[in-house]
DNA sequence: CTGAAAGCGCTTACAG
DNA sequence: CTGAAAGCGCTTACAG
């Protein structure tokens, strides 16, 4: 293996040049400036001229450098984007609308992969970020809102804001009402309300709400929608009907399994605060005898494909993750165009889709 | 919403400037290039002055501009990524590891998804990519190949090459022997080769492959590894026992769904040409009324998270998804060194990573 | 229609 | 230890 032939001494890099604007002129017989005037076709050259150039600029390979057009141009063409955890399907999902608009808008994509949680940490990788003017950084999913990052994102937006660029919230609230930034949110409390009034109008009155990170800006508004729809429909909510942690697999499977160790279920239903900790739900509620929906119907959250693998199938409420992505680029990249300029703030809306996860209490069978 | 005030007229783009390197400089009352100097710690400067700097910096919230520094530094700290789908749990994975390593090593990730099996696409995307003087640029997946491709892609290797950049194959073979490019592969074919004998070894000698591109370099190699672990068994291969088609959810279930159809299966067991295939069997065997494992064994390749959720959970290879994108970054920005010279093909092992949904059959119930 | 020149924001020999 | 100057590769008024 590694057959390849390195022409220089241990360590040294060999010296190599690309080809520049000035070497398909020289090629050419004509000014950089003519060059630069064809392949940019912003003014008008003599059609002889232009073929000239453009076979001079084939033979020698000739690729812009984005650097040096880009000091010039005051625009970098380029799109910072920060996102936890790519494996998460919530994430990458987004993830993937964001990339797909950015080159669609003929821009590039930066990808940051920064630790969760750690505020300090994405700070630091923002000013990274920061060095390669990007026209626009967007922040991926929610977070655990304090006062503080609520005034450190603040500052961000300002400071991008200053140097023309554009700081983006995508699945997360605008920090302050007057924050310079684009926000693309979903209607997460929407969807909540929807799925609980779902399980309650099938006799479901105890429903357990498992995972999420108490108090982050993703779980909030499911919880807030859960609770909602018990009191329309008249029912007080048990706040021992609560478990927050976390939405993962594992969460889901270790705090189902606790409970169901603790005694008998006083819970028809279970909403999980996504579908990867309904997933970890049903592999406990499997392992402990009980049926679904048999014995206990489950929801999840975020309509991503894991729902379509367990069993059974999940019932959950879809959210419209790669058009989260693209609306966030759209917004923040024309926000100065008069279609755009007072629409920076949009909120997508959710649905439930219907599976196998839920039955009527009233036909269970025993 | 969109309370947010703009201060120019229609379609206008507000007057904005970044703090500059002069900017600093005129505060501390020193030259750009002490500035610079103190920045960047590389001559040494009077305490004095460092601090004088420093804050001055600090006050204008000064971030130094990347374009303009690689400008002149010839290498810009930029490596590019080419994912066709980054919702698929393989290939994020792997860009996950690509990422991370991508930001330890100090350089910057740009991110690009092209349209999957189109060459033409994928190259055009390359060359805007290439404008971006990335020091290395990553594929990332398998391909069909054909020789045009590989004429292309060496082709491609040469000119990055030859600009002191690097191609990264990753999870694809070289396109020749001698393509300037670094290589890191996974050993599919072993893997390959273990399960279909750990099928055997249950007792099973009627065993279809389902999925997979025909002729691409992701399908070949575990095709070969099941060929050659069947007549390694004594046993004639089958060609009426491989049913190609892609890799995805949805063949797996339709062509299982068709194959059920069409009669008796004369098979025990499915080797799906990966775990999202198999997911898709899975479902269409339990349409069908079949138990797995009890009728009919199943297994996957890859190891991704959806062998937990399926039920039964998978029996799979584990293909090590991260390390491949961690060990690409390291091999490829490291390739001038000693220890990286000569290592520039790596070929990472696999192994089974045994579940629920493989039964011998001897055992099998009646 | 085309060229010479200035300048984008940095870094780095070259002088002091 | 620090500054003046050149130059990285482009684009774009400014002249012709």
């Amino acid at each position: 293996m590694g057959a390849r032939v390195t022409r220089k001494p241990a360590d040294e890099q060999p010296v190599r040049r690309r080809t520049t604007l000035h070497d398909v002129a020289a090629r050419a017989g004509v000014s950089a400036a003519t060059v630069s005037r064809v392949l940019n076709g912003t003014y008008r050259v003599s059609a002889e001229t232009q073929s000239r150039v453009r076979r001079a600029a084939e033979e020698l390979d000739y690729v812009v450098n984005a650097q040096a057009r880009s000091l010039v141009a005051s625009s970098s063409g380029l799109v910072a984007v920060l996102v936890t955890d790519i494996t998460a399907p919530f994430y990458n999902r987004i993830a993937k609308g964001l990339a797909e608009q950015v080159t669609a808008e003929g821009r590039v994509c930066i990808l940051s992969t920064p630790q969760s949680g750690d505020l300090d940490g994405e700070l630091a990788t923002i000013t990274t970020l920061r060095q390669q003017s990007p026209e626009a950084i967007v922040l991926v999913g929610g977070v655990h809102e304090s006062p503080d990052y609520r005034k450190r994102i603040d500052g961000l937006a300002h400071s991008l804001d200053a140097e023309g660029s554009r700081l983006v919230l995508c699945g997360r609230p605008s920090p302050t009402k007057d924050t310079p930034a684009t926000v693309v949110e979903y209607d997460g409390e929407a969807g909540a309300f929807a799925i609980t009034s779902h399980l309650l109008s099938a006799g479901h009155e105890r429903i357990l709400f498992l995972g999420g990170g108490a108090g982050s800006t993703t779980t909030n508004p499911r919880v807030r929608g859960y609770r909602r729809a018990l009191e329309a429909y008249g029912t007080t909510p048990d706040p021992a009907l609560i478990a927050h942690g976390s939405s993962t697999r594992v969460f889901g499977y270790e705090e189902m399994t606790r409970i169901l160790a603790s005694g008998t279920p006083d819970f028809t239903a279970v909403f999980a605060s996504d579908d990867l900790a309904a997933s970890g739900v049903l592999a406990a509620l499997r392992g402990h005898g009980l049926r679904v929906p048999d014995d206990i119907s489950v929801v999840g959250f975020d309509d991503t494909p894991v729902a379509l693998d367990t069993v059974p199938s999940l019932t959950t409420v879809h959210v419209p993750m790669e058009e989260i992505g693209r609306t966030a680029i759209q917004l923040a990249l024309h926000r100065h165009e008069a279609d755009f300029r007072n629409a920076q703030h949009a909120v997508l809306g959710t649905h439930i889709t219907v599976r196998d996860s839920v039955r009527p209490l009233v036909h269970k069978r025993t």
